[in-house]
DNA sequence: GTCTATAGAAAGATAGAC
DNA sequence: GTCTATCTTTCTATAGAC
């Protein structure tokens, strides 16, 4: 019945609409990071947050619709860049290197994006979301001309990075000692961090 | 029939082993290249070729094999990396910042690992191409130490652009100049092609 | 050497009971 | 608010005809 005193109900486990809406989010937030857009189901992620296919539906619209949220949320704390400028190659090299470690937990929106981005409506939503969420704040806090371009080759190295040591996982990147990955890392995003000096765009 | 001397057959394109298997890896490079791993159906592929589904199991296999003659294919030719060190951040960023224009033709490698990276036997597969390849030989030509960990990071910055210019496609690495695009990239790999100063693992 | 036809599993999404 | 049951499509892979 649509009320009731009765607060023993019988079949499903629970009755409360918004922690159910946020079990399946965070389900689908660990299941889209682990296996992709095209690879997670909805049936995986309604079995992660203990719930049957249909209310992923129900309370999401469609897979889709599932993902962008789910993306949305993953992508709005900004746990790698840096925010002070001074000191972004160095923190950010050093996060880095520690969240891409062999033993690391894997729950990062970088992983979310690359094992996602093989489908175009999942690429066009992550773009969005990345555009949001770092790309205009990573811009503003990086001195000198062409600060968006630089801020964007910034997430480049971060993704690729991600994907060489921790998705194809080559020996040399996983074996390396952490110190020596993070120094090499370091001089690489400084690189990307100290203003270019302005030249015209001839290409002499 | 097993012969004949009769070349009018009935219903069938072609009759020649050795044409079709081709026809299949070609359409297979193209088809994963474009779609990735999960999303390229062997129905894709066989279209392609101008066969049935049938034909491409019974020439490899399976989809699984023949992904990994796929990939040995589509990675043997180094197109981007430059031979000589002496001019290897200069070749390779400018060939990069080329091949990564958003008018030109998608067809390879690093597009190819990008979307078929979600799935764990595709990375396993592209992980010892990248070793029997690329790897090896970046690592012999770069000068000084940590050869091998300079050249994978120079195939991960590679692969980082790849995905956030031709995939993710954000606004500021789609809209950049040419020249200046070329300029950055050449002045990260720079700091790659240096030899590191030999500095004891201490993390100071 | 290539085809049609189909088996068997899994996907996204929906109808309707309680 | 949540379930079971099902529709429809798509996938890899195989059997058997010609």
């Amino acid at each position: 019945m649509t009320t009731g005193t009765h607060e023993s109900d019988h079949g499903p486990r629970r009755r409360d609409a918004s922690a159910t809406r946020e079990a399946i989010l965070n389900s689908a937030i660990e299941a889209f990071t682990r296996l992709g857009y095209d690879g997670a189901g909805v049936r995986e992620v309604a079995g992660g947050a203990g719930v049957t296919a249909m209310l992923v539906n129900r309370y999401f619209g469609s897979k889709e619709q599932l993902f962008a949220e789910a993306v949305d949320r993953s992508f709005a704390p900004r746990t790698v860049v840096s925010n002070d400028p001074s000191e972004l190659s160095e923190q950010t090299a050093t996060r880095l290197a520690a969240r891409t470690a062999p033993d690391a937990d894997n729950l990062d929106p970088f992983l979310l994006m690359l094992r996602s981005a093989a489908n175009p409506r999942a690429a066009e939503i992550m773009r969005a979301a990345i555009e949001k969420h770092v790309g205009q704040h990573l811009a503003g806090i990086l001195p000198g001309p062409e600060a968006a371009l630089r801020g964007d080759l910034l997430l480049s190295l971060i993704a690729g990075v991600w994907l060489m040591r921790k998705v194809i996982a080559t020996p040399a990147l996983t074996g390396v000692d952490q110190g020596t990955l993070t120094r090499q890392l370091q001089d690489l995003m400084q690189v990307l961090v100290d203003a270019p000096q302005d030249q015209t765009t001839s290409n002499s």
